[in-house]
DNA sequence: AGCACGCCGACT
DNA sequence: GTCGGCGTGCTC
């Protein structure tokens, strides 16, 4: 395949441009600009300056319209192809965005700084084999040797995964082909890039939203000549263009931070797939908790599985403990407290999980139980140490009320416990450890990551405590004892998945504990010890809770033995949105009896959150057996619902139903 | 998505 | 009599 049509000249660019418009605008080029298929631009736009994506050069002017001039040129050299175009196509048919909205999330937005970036050399791979075990080495034969594209490492945590998909990317760059590797959205991947920068070096780039544009833009056309062979990056370096792809890699495959939450709704794993596919790449999807779907594919033959059911070198699996709490207002069990200082007596360290931030998250009247709700979302504030309440949604804060809005009366609770209250509690329970806590308040300082990364290794913290933020990635060595404060949370979440995910959840931190050379023990705190999840997770048997999950799913008729759509409505007047969720409801529902009778539509009802930021929110949710026909289904149905009073979402596969 | 154009209520 | 509400339509 060769894309040499980047050089034709014309008077004329055909431009995308990102916005809900799905088509592309001719704009005429101005005489001295030499303009090129491949750069951006910037033109005016219905009355506003917008970045253009410029896919096309000609001289057929169209008839009856007065094109514009084009503003200014963005680039000075070509930084895409036609392949994106494509892909940004297959983006937009998928997720049904418009072809501009894809390009928009897929291509970089800075601009070549003034310095320039550091010359490259095309950099030969030092020396660098990496030694692998025998189960190690069996499994990247296979997939070296395999006639299939798409493969699945289920591998258990600290089962090494990780030498693997390296031993796959040198084999690929050694080829002269290119690597995408992707970790979830996650600043603790500069483990994983450490460690990748070790055998690549300059031929290494990384790619995530924490890079300002301008490095993003420089990695990006690094990456696109081929000056550097392999990227690791989050989602958005799914689309990264090279000369010739050879591997992609998905590192925590079920990790839900690869779903974008704005339109374009992409999954970042499904675009690898399919890159795979068209591109003849190999794909190596790698979890300890594959995703349900993922799992179920494999299990059919779609992609190829492969086990890695040991712990690498002399890791063991650790001892988990199930453990009640008597009551809601119980923090930490005797048992927690046993053994967390057992471990630090030992010179080693504990992980405590609290899925949830801020200092109480229920706040609410004494005399008549009215809690204190965000003013914009449905939902109750939280209160946060230092900041009073917060809306964990919108973001709105205010101080905490002097009396309650609905009585008067001036008792006001403050119950339950996120991250900010244990911290407190942990520090009077164990005064002489030292203390770290790790949630989406405290990660916001610019180094913390960094700090904690050096300080755990260093073993100057004692217990880290943290949000889900500490499930993700760390190898900390010293680390034998791992507490679940309170498990329960996120259970009874109104979402179908809500089981998986609080299940890989507390597998994957179990994971953290005992990688060293001494035993690990995690300590499981619930208040409902009988919930189904436990067994399977004592025993650690993801394939059996799998089974148990799937059975449920076919049951209900959820994925993966149907695709999901779900059409958010939302706007500022509540009966606008409910009445047009109802029509859009009709109209639906008259086009599965006249044409498409496998879709079914249910709904509409007010969403989980049926409030967020100022906007009432409605949804519809539509099934399918085949997911091209409930995209076509969705794409027909929202085109001839002609409402512009309300806002309408699209999110295909969506991640959840709030 | 913006933003302009266009036809009906409460103001000086 | 005018200012301005947001319903509909267009963007090279």
């Amino acid at each position: 395949m060769t894309y040499n049509n980047s050089f034709s000249a014309g008077s004329a660019a055909d431009i995308y441009i990102n916005t809900p418009v799905n088509r592309s605008f001719t704009y005429k080029i101005p005489e001295q600009m030499n303009l090129l298929t491949g750069m951006r631009v910037v033109v005016n736009f219905s009355g506003r300056e917008m970045t253009g994506f410029v896919s096309a050069i000609h001289n057929n002017l169209p008839e009856g319209i007065e094109l514009k001039d084009i503003v200014s040129r963005i680039d000075d050299e070509i930084i895409y192809d036609e392949r994106i175009i494509r892909l940004a196509e297959y983006v937009s048919e998928s997720y049904l965005s418009s072809v501009g909205e894809a390009l928009g999330k897929a291509l970089p937005s800075g601009e070549s700084s003034r310095s320039r970036p550091r010359a490259s050399r095309v950099s030969h791979i030092e020396n660098s084999r990496i030694d692998l075990t025998d189960k190690q080495k069996s499994i990247y034969d296979r997939i070296m040797s395999s006639g299939k594209k798409s493969h699945l490492i289920f591998g258990i945590t600290g089962s090494g995964k990780t030498e693997i998909y390296m031993s796959a990317a040198i084999d690929a760059v050694s080829k002269g082909l290119s690597v995408i590797y992707l970790v979830p959205e996650i600043t603790l991947s500069s483990q994983i890039h450490a460690r990748l920068y070790k055998v690549f070096g300059e031929n290494l780039i990384v790619y995530h939203s924490q890079l300002t544009q301008n490095q993003r833009l420089a990695n990006w056309k690094r990456f696109y000549k081929g000056d550097a062979m392999i990227a690791v990056g989050t989602r958005s370096a799914v689309f990264l263009q090279c000369p010739k792809l050879g591997l992609i890699i998905v590192d925590e495959e079920h990790d839900s931070s690869y779903k974008e939450q704005s339109t374009p709704r992409y999954n970042a794993r499904r675009i690898a797939f399919y890159r795979g596919e068209t591109e003849n790449a190999t794909l190596i999807l790698g979890s300890a908790t594959p995703s349900i779907e993922t799992l179920y594919a494999a299990e059919r033959g779609v992609i190829e599985l492969h086990k890695l059911e040991e712990r690498y070198g002399d890791g063991k699996l650790p001892v988990i403990e199930i453990v009640k709490l008597q009551n809601s207002n119980e923090e930490i069990t005797p048992r927690l407290k046993m053994y967390t200082n057992r471990a630090i007596k030992d010179g080693k360290q504990a992980v405590y999980l609290l899925n949830r931030r801020g200092f109480a998250p229920f706040v609410l009247c004494g005399d008549c139980g009215c809690a204190v709700e965000c003013p914009d979302c449905s939902i109750g504030m939280n209160y946060h140490r230092g900041k009073g309440m917060l809306c964990h949604y919108c973001g709105y804060s205010s101080d905490v009320p002097l009396n309650c809005s609905a009585c008067g009366s001036e008792s006001i609770l403050k119950l339950g416990s996120g991250t900010q209250k244990i911290e407190e509690i942990i520090s009077k329970e164990f005064p002489d450890y030292r203390i770290f806590r790790l949630d989406q308040d405290s990660a916001r300082k610019k180094d913390t990551v960094y700090d904690l990364l050096d300080m755990m290794h260093k073993r100057e913290i004692d217990i880290l405590l943290g949000t889900q933020m500490i499930s993700k990635g760390f190898d900390f060595h010293g680390v034998t004892v791992a507490g679940i404060i309170m498990a329960d949370i996120g259970l009874n979440m109104p979402d179908f998945r809500a089981t998986e995910k609080i299940f890989s959840l507390l597998m994957q931190l179990s994971g953290r504990s005992g990688r060293g050379e001494s035993e690990g023990r995690v300590i499981i705190q619930t208040l409902n010890e009988e919930h189904l999840i436990f067994d399977y997770l004592k025993r650690q048997d993801y394939l059996g809770f799998y089974r148990e999950e799937l059975k449920i799913r076919k049951l209900i008729n959820y994925p993966p033995f149907t695709r999901i759509a779900r059409i958010v409505i939302r706007g500022k007047s509540e009966e606008s949105v409910s009445q047009s969720a109802e029509l859009l409801t009709i109209d639906m529902k008259r086009l599965v009896t006249e044409q498409y009778s496998g879709i079914m539509v249910l709904g509409p009802s007010p969403a989980p959150l049926s409030k967020i930021g100022g906007n009432y929110r409605y949804h519809i949710i539509l099934k399918g057996k085949r997911l091209n026909e409930l995209t076509a289904f969705v794409k027909t149905a929202i085109d001839s619902f002609k409402s512009k009073a309300v806002y309408i979402e699209i999110d295909i596969d969506p991640v959840d139903m709030l």
